[in-house]
DNA sequence: CTGCGACTTGAAGCGCGGTTCAAGTCAAGG
DNA sequence: CCTTGACTTGAACCGCGCTTCAAGTCGCAG
């Protein structure tokens, strides 16, 4: 099956990441090379899966350390479960964040205010009035 | 109406935001101040829902120099309404990426694959299968 | 053997979004 | 007057997520 490993120069090609990037991922404990050709790291092919979730989580607003501990989970692992929990619930309320924001930006599109900043709806629609 | 002016403090109080981050927010061309009291600025009462704008358009991912674009802009401005048009999208995007990871993480909390990252429904839930 | 080209390493550098620091300035209070 | 305390400045520093660089190593073709 040692032919079945993928090149790094092939993992970075197909995933769209570059080399460094892989390599600064390994150090970080993201991925690892199942063995080398000589000195160039060889991946699983499932490495790719791997790295399309990583990506994923990373611009979702994932820290590469809070991706690591992710990665590193195993089922028996009941605090990092609820961790993944946590996680679920900050990105739910980021989803509502985030749907606010869209929906002021879509008003601000058609909207007549001059300093755009100061429409009321737009203010409204960002929902953050704390105690200012 | 010069009194109703508030200092940095008041406002990094209200904000939540330090007066360094401020101060960092004034030369990146987002807010400035009104006037000084002697050395000290001054800001309008408006800026506080300026800034609530800001830290929400930086919490959901857009950098200092988007957001600063957006806050000079003006009704006038077509260009800068089609970039708000675009950010809208983006932001769509977003935001349906964000759904599946929150699915993935929902998922995964009551999954019983070992290598969490290689359970099939976790993966499916990422969507992300770009010819790799 | 001698290239060649794609990899290897560690270390340095970069852009972002700030914070922290030293040194200075101001208004108010005693 | 002198102190106090909150501000002012520019410059240095930080963590993150990488990229870039110099120098070295490998497999393969000719």
């Amino acid at each position: 099956m040692a032919e079945a490993l993928l090149d790094i120069g092939e993992v970075a090609r197909r995933s769209g990441l570059a080399p460094s990037a892989l390599r600064f991922y390994e150090r970080k404990g993201l991925i690892e090379a199942e063995g080398r050709n000589g000195l160039r790291r060889a991946y699983r092919p499932e490495t790719l899966d791997l790295l399309a979730m990583i990506t994923c989580a990373r611009d979702a607003g994932f820290t590469l350390a809070e991706i690591a501990a992710f990665v590193r989970a195993r089922p028996a692992d009941a605090h990092v479960r609820e961790r993944m929990a946590a996680k679920e619930r900050e990105v739910s309320a980021r989803i509502a964040q985030l749907t606010r924001l869209r929906d002021s930006l879509r008003h601000a599109a058609g909207c007549e205010h001059d300093p755009l900043v100061e429409c009321p709806d737009f203010k409204r629609a960002l929902g953050r009035v704390p105690r200012g």
